[in-house]
DNA sequence: CATGAATGAGGATTCATTCAT
DNA sequence: TATGAATGAATCCTCATTCAT
């Protein structure tokens, strides 16, 4: 029988995962210690450990949360994308987006953290995989909306070509993360969203 | 008078930082440790420090020697290479190969690793900058070179265009480096191929 | 709410501090490592780094309290003495109780090794300065009380008599820390005397 | 059979003890390592182990060869000494002239430095007893000579008295060693002569 | 559930000394 | 003898996790 309620708990995990999250950020997953979380969080040491139960927990909540997170934004996003030009250009916008906010570069750093961390242990291989068969499966629904409606050309390899998609967005992203200035990132955005057109119209 | 020849001495640094670029490469850069490395070159923990001062410096000459490399072995291949297009292709099929060689696949995340780590090293932000700048600068010759013949249209941005095929060759790497299987690579890369050109040509 | 209560901390600080001044006193400083700490305090190595950031922290820490302490001693005896002349005797006596007990040598050791290794370091010159000019202030105090009480001669040079009481003072304390055996203390502290108030007096 | 000359060794040990006291009055003896002493000597790491078995023997001999050549620079002044008083007086004066040699400032440390190395071993406690009996035997001497001669007075505790005086010359050193500014050492010095002769002559 | 003190296995680095050449 | 590379024990400090209260 609980003390507290569920609503308490939730709220205080949540709080827990916020801090992690900006330490994570900041600092690095390893760099980051329990001490610099609950620091953070204004939380006794201990009282982690009752909500997860490693540090390695943490950060895979975090990702598997943000992941789950994204896509529930950009579907509610694709309920006004009439076509899938549009839905392809919602989501050029949101990397237009990422050099204004700081933060969000931040953020970005942890998921290719992630990604190293996750790609040395065998277990967390299926993980990885998901996340990455989501964005394929994501991209693949809006190339064949494309190509049904006539907006893209009929012999696209979808496979190929999502595939290719995502790597582009997350070479870019990378480099809005790393690169911090004197690039044309705005030009260089424009003439992605060029090629892209290009090659998928025809 | 040393007692060992200059040879001898480049060798075992050699051997160190090959050592430590396998450690790097299974375990990653903070998992791994000077035992690690020691164990691994089959010297003493002590001797480690005759030839770098520190597991960091390890870190960083390994990343500056593969990027020097790396050009020197470019341009080598460059001189075969007649007009734009080839050079461009010679790029492209450099990413083609990688997936094929499991070393390198790790290779490559030790050097993602290396951007997290510098990009929370303000020190080091000129080092990224500098390996950054000098790809560009390779990418912008190319289509420098490209526009010149005639290869490539004459309104071509090639500031944005490098940023563009930098970001794309490092979001097609690190898929490579992450995601292991069934991913239709050959068939993207395939099809990377002629979305640029379609984007460069015109 | 703490764990703990301030007072158990507060103990366990002080058993700490007490353990380190054993083996600093046994050892010497450098020679004193974390490992003999601990293991004389009963703590485990992690423990003591709750209560104190450094060796060196600790090294200070004691430094400061005991010298503190013996300004609160001393002040606490001078209340018992009437006259200069008195407070003087109870100074000289305090050295003379010194080679009876083995302990306070070994202690006086740990001082005099704190001189040492502040003077290497720049930032601990302020600490020493300080020490040293409140040792200054309470011999001042004592010849001024004696020259206008008549006790001592009107011509006496206070800053000077000062610095040099506490320059013999020391030296005295260096030989006892230092030579166990053979030698007059007894009588040459009756000649100290002696010569302090030929001295003084006139 | 040697293939280099008695005296080439005995210049190049000279040389080795040079840059070891250099290194220990700097750094002092357990910060300075064997790699300073034979940089600054500008000779091979393995070569100081041909003159010298260890660190700890390379500070010994240091201090044995200090002392020794002390006392010969004692006794070649003391020649020129027709009296008691002007030896006592000579002594006084070498005092005086420290405070403006810094080299002699920082090599006085290393002297304390010794006193509480050896003062915790056992095996150096006859080195120090002894080093401590000449100086008594000095001290001694000239207040015999003193008390013969009618300089002093008759009923002075020669035994007593040397330890006293001995006492307050390192009392006085270590102070000008330790304490760098603000201090009226100049004043402080003839006041000690003054109390040194009031006490002395009667 | 919360607290924060305690634990102790590591980890990077140092350094006196040895020894092959 | 000289050289300086090699050795590896020793050291300080960190930090995820546990657990008594």
């Amino acid at each position: 029988m609980p003390k507290v309620s569920d609503a308490y708990k939730e709220e205080k995990r949540a709080a827990l995962l916020d801090a992690a999250l900006y330490c994570f950020a900041n600092r690095g997953y390893e760099a980051t210690t329990i001490d610099d979380i609950v620091r953070h969080a204004k939380v006794s040491k201990g009282a982690i450990y009752n909500y997860f139960k490693s540090k390695e927990e943490i950060f895979l909540t975090i990702l598997e949360s943000r992941n789950d997170n994204f896509f529930l934004d950009i579907r509610a996003h694709f309920h006004a994308c009439p076509d899938a030009t549009s839905k392809l250009r919602h989501l050029l916008g949101r990397l237009r987006s990422l050099p204004i906010d700081p933060d969000r570069r931040r953020w970005g750093l942890v998921h290719v953290e992630f990604w190293l961390y996750a790609s040395r242990q065998p277990e967390l291989e299926a993980m990885i995989e998901r996340q990455y068969g989501t964005f394929i499966d994501l991209y693949q629904e809006i190339l064949l909306e494309g190509k049904a409606s006539g907006e893209f050309r009929p012999d696209l390899d979808v496979a190929a070509a999502s595939s290719l998609l995502l790597a582009l967005r997350d070479g870019v992203n990378l480099h809005l993360y790393l690169i911090s200035k004197n690039h044309p990132f705005e030009t260089a955005m424009a003439e992605m969203e060029d090629m892209l057109l290009r090659y998928l119209k025809n």
